[in-house]
DNA sequence: AAGTACTAATTGGTCAGGCCAGTTGACCAG
DNA sequence: CTGGTCAACTGGCCTGACCAATTAGTACTT
């Protein structure tokens, strides 16, 4: 409840001002920033924080770094980065509820395209599932392969990536806690069920069926979520090294 | 033509491989990694390019670097990073196809929701549009500002997000030169009124309309795209310094 | 015996300075 | 004007060191 202080470490906090140049205009996409040591003594750094937090940079697709020519502004906006810290304004809600929104459309485009090999694979990640409800993690796993398998059912590779990654949002450490209350093979079994109902409506090739499958399962998922919420700042412990890592969220 | 030569820097070989050994379950999820001094033992490398390969990770959302304490596995799949290198897997065709897909679903979701103010705040993006169909790059970030700004109607972050995100990824060098031959004022243009049948659809509060709408938008962009194929490779001058710096692509 | 306060080892964060390799542009010979 | 050389940047990587946060161990108190 207290410290805010955080204590951003210093190439962070370089990362961000540069970052925040780029934004603005005040660093033009196409223009070369100075070079690495006078950036360093420019903000009274040293250079391997310079050289880190352009490394964030260029992970990022902001800049581009070429050895021995210098380094470039690429494009202006974030092109937010998936993991890591994102900002609180994305909450579980909010993510569900876009998944909803993209998922239920994939899963009706699905419906018209699946062949039996996708249906099998599908059927192979349902398998899984069911084996693995004990196990936190390797439900999870499974649980993802069924929801990634149906965009590639359309066969579009940025949208296998789009879901994956919306998937693994909910893998940070700010997620990870919060279900960690309600979690257990009776919820996993009843996504189970909700998962066997989409892959018939696909295998039906029933595209209305489909997407409104897909649409109550990730409603029921948005409800065991906030069955969760009310006592899930109860415990602050867990904090030690040796405890069960971070486990899964919501079931999917 | 020639040179595939590539020399790829240091820590990003280091990063390759602990991202490896992430996916393989090697380090399973929670797990603590080596302290950075026994890491660059280990690879032969020195302690900074272990930092800097650790850095990459934490950014992508791989690791969580604990002051004091160690580095450990946040989650094992690989949450691509947003810019920079992406396998050419992705094409500017699946691409837009993708885009069809979730941001018509979003559309014919706004046409639902959008009040006066959001109509303003389209409006004032097609206006900026209007003015600056000379400016290669203002004229991208007008554009961007509209397909975000629809999915802002909606209310949700995750979605404004991932449009945004989509919408950067033909920034990337690889889709940069693709479109430079049939850029220009008249093919902006058409886009242009393209959007304009989508917002008034969406101010009409016309769900189907704004779909149609959308899709017929993107469709089209598809089409400028493919007309520019066939001429891209003839050119493979401008890498000077002071050259333009990466332009748009597909019209949007 | 249990809990607490302190201490020491471990680990990431930062810095300084240096050398190497690739890039670039100016200069010079042909 | 063409081609080659060369010197001045610029990023890539390294060594070694010190600081700060965390954590585990220990001695002390209760």
């Amino acid at each position: 409840m207290f410290s805010p202080v955080e204590s951003r470490r210093l190439y962070r906090q370089v990362a961000d001002q540069i970052r925040l140049m780029i934004a603005s205009g005040e660093l033009a996409v196409g223009q070369r920033l100075p070079a690495e040591r006078d950036l360093a003594e420019q903000l009274s750094v040293s250079r391997p924080t310079v050289r880190e937090a352009l490394i964030v940079l260029e992970v990022e697709g902001l800049v581009n770094i070429r050895m021995g020519s210098g380094i470039y502004v690429v494009r202006q906006h974030a092109a937010t980065v998936t993991g890591a810290e994102r900002e609180p304004v994305e909450g579980p809600f909010e993510l569900l509820q876009a998944r909803a929104l993209i998922e239920c459309a994939i899963a009706e485009e699905a419906a018209g395209r699946a062949k039996p090999d996708d249906i099998a694979l599908l059927d192979e990640a349902l398998t899984r599932m069911g084996g693995v409800v004990n196990d936190a993690i390797a439900v999870l796993d499974a649980d993802r392969a069924f929801h990634t398998g149906i965009a590639a059912i359309v066969g579009n590779a940025t949208l296998i990536r789009v879901t994956g990654e919306m998937f693994d949002m909910r893998m940070t450490p700010y997620f990870a806690r919060l279900a960690s209350h309600f979690e257990g093979p009776t919820t996993w079994r009843s996504a189970l069920d909700e998962h066997r109902a989409i892959r018939d409506a696909i295998a039906a090739g029933d595209a209305a069926g489909a997407k409104a499958a897909m649409r109550a399962h990730l409603t029921m998922s948005q409800k065991r979520f906030s069955e969760s919420f009310g006592e899930e700042f109860s415990g602050e412990e867990e904090r030690g090294r040796n405890k069960r890592p971070s486990k899964g969220t919501a079931k999917t």
